[in-house]
DNA sequence: TAGATTGTTAATCGATTAACAATC
DNA sequence: TAGATTGTTAATCGATTAACAATC
């Protein structure tokens, strides 16, 4: 049941060479479009903003798709990295949530692009039902099951308000979905074998907020007030 | 100038602590409406989404904020991990690219309520100079420096298509802007000393894909075609 | 053959986790 | 005092980087 072929020597790759993948593919997909042929791990290294180290070694858990003393083939390299991320195939795609941000998902063509297709806007809001978005229209909520089973949509995309959001998994997992992206600032409970991804504008600023902070710091050591003297410990 | 007070023991946070500040921050937030008024790190963990060892191991990097056997005052680390993050206090934002992401990112109300200030809108195109956006109106893309000096713009946001992104990001840097977040899909090429967080939507829902490949292989061992059966090398 | 560049090894670095002594 | 829970230590795990042998 989980034997495996040894010339398959591609699986288990790291998380975070997952998540560089992609950022691989859209460089080598740049490449392509201008016209280059063959590149080198120092090149494609530079294209994708790491180091050519780095680059290697995430190809090494793909498998050995370079010539020594040569480089990189840009098309078949990009060939093999879109068939191991699964991007060759269709990805059937559902959106609840026609808000602001929904708009702008439903709208975004860098989904369509890559192999992602939305097949469905839903909203619980009835006002919201008379829309077309991006040449879909807007659904009721309570049409998810029906959708997910028509279309089978493996990933759903969360743009609802923070307290509607787990209710929105839990009816997603509930009707097969195993792959959440979640937009809503909250965080989400999933039973085992369901994956979640957020995108969380406010935490991308507070990081960012909290660096910032320290440069200002770096640059005027003394505006500081010193430890505990304003704030001090409850009793 | 760069000596620091043995007493300030809490510099130099490991970025993945770091990153999970905001999340801390929120769930104390909703404790704290909620009314509760101490927690244990095995309560807040869980509001997080994180195992207790680990935020323990987290908040040991800001000081020693908790009380042994009784846990934390809801209030208190509230306070100090906001200090420690920088949104106690004000910080002025500028948003660039206001199509439909820009749209729903002026309207986000998450920024305000955590100390992010929208001060300006822009765009290079001329007929949204019209455009009232939650309440700001869009400017020119050119006035960007007057306002970065006006407000004090320390972060500027990318919401522009692709190939304007690099072009935007030299212009917040030559204003002076140190932090970016950018949500256009493409590598920004900044210098040192310069903060780049970057959102991709695609890149998150390919990440997705790629697991959710591997679980519809587990589940259907068979159908993928064996190692190179397809796609020859090229020559 | 000589030069170039991959794929891999080994060293380093940072992050997570479990366990427990300190202490309220 | 006994029970609870923090803050820290040490072990483990995973990710990054440099260096270089393999090889085109």
């Amino acid at each position: 049941m989980t034997e495996r072929t040894p010339s398959e020597a591609s699986r288990d790759i790291p998380e975070a060479t997952v998540a560089r993948l992609p950022v691989y593919l859209r460089a080598l997909t740049a490449l392509s479009e201008a016209g280059t042929a063959t590149c080198s791990s120092e090149h494609l290294a530079t294209a994708a903003g790491v180091n050519s180290a780095m680059l290697r070694k995430d190809l090494s858990h793909l498998g050995s798709y370079g010539t020594r003393g040569v480089g990189y083939d840009v098309e078949y390299l990009r060939y093999q990295i879109a068939r191991e991320i699964g991007v060759t195939q269709d990805w059937p795609v559902v959106i609840v949530g026609i808000g602001n941000l929904g708009h702008a998902l439903a709208n975004f063509s860098g989904f369509r692009s890559r192999g992602f297709r939305v097949v469905a806007l839903l909203d619980a809001d009835p006002r919201r039902h008379q829309e077309v978005v991006a040449g879909v229209d807007v659904r009721p909520f309570s049409d998810l099951e029906a959708i997910v089973h028509e279309h089978g949509v493996a990933i759903g995309v969360i743009s609802t308000p923070a307290p509607a959001a787990q209710d929105v998994a839990d009816h997603m997992v509930a009707a097969g979905i195993r792959s959440i992206l979640n937009f809503a600032p909250t965080v989400l409970a999933v039973p085992p074998g369901v994956d979640v991804r957020k995108v969380d504008l406010s935490i991308e600023l507070q990081i960012l907020a909290y660096h910032e902070q320290r440069k200002a710091l770096g640059a005027a050591a003394v505006e500081r007030p010193v430890d505990g003297a304003l704030e001090g410990r409850p009793a």
